[in-house]
DNA sequence: GAGTGGTCTAGACCACTGT
DNA sequence: CAGTGGTCTAGACCACTCC
């Protein structure tokens, strides 16, 4: 039963891993200490500490002072989306991008934008993101002018929202819902689809500190997958 | 321009973050390396490096040997989404979760399943998951049967695929596409919403290796988010 | 070749928490 | 109280990669 002792913390991690997947710890039990399992794998406590950190923010352990570490009862599958900016998510692509303002006012916010954004007026923009000459995105977003004066006097004609938010204004937080939707009238000639086709579509709110900055509703073009690894 | 001098890595990052949302670091330059950085802040370069790494791991630091650390150009966002299974998902909403299998079947499968897992026949199932006595999702699963050869005697009437799959039979890795589709008449039926109707839903295929275990197809019942955290 | 991050080590002390 | 993980330190060597 020797172990190859390899004395990189990835080479732990794996082993761990593989004796979870393996069913030699099984789901709830507890698993050996750190000094034990840096015994067994003839290296120092700080490198199990690693490998069983990175397994643990992978949500394959749970580990508390005291109690040990023990392997997941309900080992749920994490998957990290990375939200880029569209620009960038259509140019990864190796297609053209295309940004057009459809929209630009202050205006009086409805009710759920409100309970965000306590204030009369907020600044509203719409705008059409494209690949390639088609439409991929419609982009519909509130900004916090309390939050946010600037935000008057961008140029928002060549700047996505997004980009100018993203250079200019720190968050600290942010909230992200996915959803299906229909496309209703307006969103479908902005998208060029046909009305009532399946939209998938993400709302996006960010804040710095207890204030919200912005909140964005994007619908993508119809079709559009949103794919990450486990 | 003393600087607070805590010694733990949690305050490194934090105040290398304060910088970088400040703009005491520009996006794209490159800040000093890791030795100068411990000489500023008073502690061990270990330290310093465990800060810098846990800034790269989330997007906002680009690090490379001899080349250095930079701030990011583009600081996508990175969410983590935890993908239960369904019945903790219902039952962590204070719902009373239901199962009910809708068909198991050795079936000759589609031509998109065939090139996951090329055999004439594989396992076909299909159920409705439900919260409080209302259609919750529904699941379409392709089970490959040259990999997991015991799936054909599973109790599938009692237990979900996702959680006999999960107890039983490890894997490496997986694909997750999230999408939005109209409920043909099918779904529409299952899910007791009208035909049309805009659903979300997610494709899943998990491996072992270089095999593929299952492909799985939810649809969720309309009106479903899937949120997470920024 | 040389500068930078990546990691390991051995030991130490601390923080949390179950009993 | 005592056992476990969480972290820090100082020093060392290695691996990568830019010049």
């Amino acid at each position: 039963m020797t172990v190859a002792a390899r004395h990189n913390w990835q080479s732990v991690r794996d082993e761990v891993r593989r004796r979870i997947h393996a069913r030699d710890w099984a789901p709830g039990s507890t698993i050996p200490n750190e000094v034990d399992l840096a015994a067994e794998f003839g290296c120092a406590r700080t490198t199990v500490n690693r490998a069983l950190q990175s397994l643990a923010e992978a949500g394959l352990l749970d580990r508390r002072r005291k109690a040990g570490t023990r392997v997941a009862l309900h080992p749920a599958a994490r998957a990290t989306l990375t939200i880029a900016a569209l620009q960038d998510e259509v140019t990864a692509r190796g297609q053209a991008y295309g940004y057009r303002l459809l929209r630009c006012a202050e205006a009086a916010p409805p009710a759920h934008i409100h309970a965000l954004m306590p204030a009369a007026q907020q600044l509203h923009l719409r705008a059409l993101h494209s690949a390639d000459g088609r439409p991929y995105a419609l982009e519909d977003r509130w900004i916090n002018l309390a939050q946010v004066p600037a935000a008057r006097t961008a140029p928002f004609e060549q700047i996505s929202g997004n980009a100018w938010l993203l250079a200019n204004v720190p968050y600290t937080h942010g909230e992200i819902a996915f959803f299906a939707q229909t496309a209703a009238a307006e969103a479908a000639a902005d998208l060029s689809c046909p009305e009532g086709h399946a939209l998938l579509g993400l709302d996006r709110t960010t804040w710095d500190g207890s204030a919200a900055i912005t909140r964005v509703q994007l619908l993508y073009a119809p079709g559009h997958r949103i794919t990450t690894t486990l």
